[in-house]
DNA sequence: ATCCACTACTTTGTGATACAAAATACCAAA
DNA sequence: TTTGGTATTTTGTATCACAAAGTAGTGGAT
């Protein structure tokens, strides 16, 4: 019940979604995907993160090509296959999904009854994750 | 990986939120707790919500009375205590910092350098919530 | 009285996840 | 050969949500 295990427990299933929207975006490779976690502030360390790799690539989410590095050994470039690309749809879906049923238990029910009715145009979705 | 289980997952850890947020507008047992949830579009079944509102108890986040129903047995109230609040405001922080998190992984640094930068007046926190 | 439906609370076992910590391996320069 | 930096992998642990069952109190119907 400490914060620390707080924030642990939150981010389950979130980092699936992180990891295969940073991918989306470019093919990578572990410890550059662990450096643009930590450019969003969400601190991810490698045992962690391999796990997770190998468990989306044996999906059918991902696939991967060896490639040279400057300097070290070969690096492991992850990319999006086209499953993968219909489950980051998918769980663009279950984060709305879940912003709006937080919204709605911390702030309450918009769809409730109330003396004045906002009009469309006033209407913020809070939250709500566009696909590009 | 089954689409189930995503949400399952995403959802580890919010469910405490959830719990002391409804408790923090009025004191509340477990069934009626459930029909909130409910109506919010979470789901959650009784073996899921007990073990909470138990952890919470002997946590000393949560204390409970006993009180009469108008028709079958009595009801298990619970109700926030002063570290039930204070655990509250520390998860109302901890989900506006991964909402964040994730509108920068899902859609970019909004700080990193851009050709035109908005103004203050057309930055939308998205997400956020606040404390009443 | 006894049975039954309803409401409320509790317990047990399972699967999934993130993490800490350590181990493995590869490369190039001194 | 050794050393330091980079990259990947593995093992053991704690926590959580859930399914599925069980326990128990109440009041009405027969």
């Amino acid at each position: 019940m400490n914060e620390d295990n707080v924030k642990v427990q939150m981010r389950k299933g979130i980092l699936e979604y992180c990891i295969l929207s940073i991918l989306s975006r470019e093919d990578s490779y572990a410890p550059k995907i662990i450096a643009e976690l930590k450019e969003a502030q969400m601190i991810v360390v490698e045992g962690t993160l391999y796990p997770i790799l190998t468990r989306q690539k044996n999906a059918g989410l991902l696939t991967y090509r060896w490639e040279e590095s400057p300097q070290g050994p070969p690096r492991k470039y992850y990319m999006l296959t086209e499953a993968g690309r219909q489950q980051l749809a998918l769980l663009d879906e279950a984060w709305n999904e879940m912003v709006e049923q937080i919204n709605i238990i911390r702030h309450g029910n918009p769809n409730a009854p109330q003396t004045e009715k906002p009009t469309n145009a006033n209407v913020i979705e809070l939250g709500a994750v566009v696909n590009k």
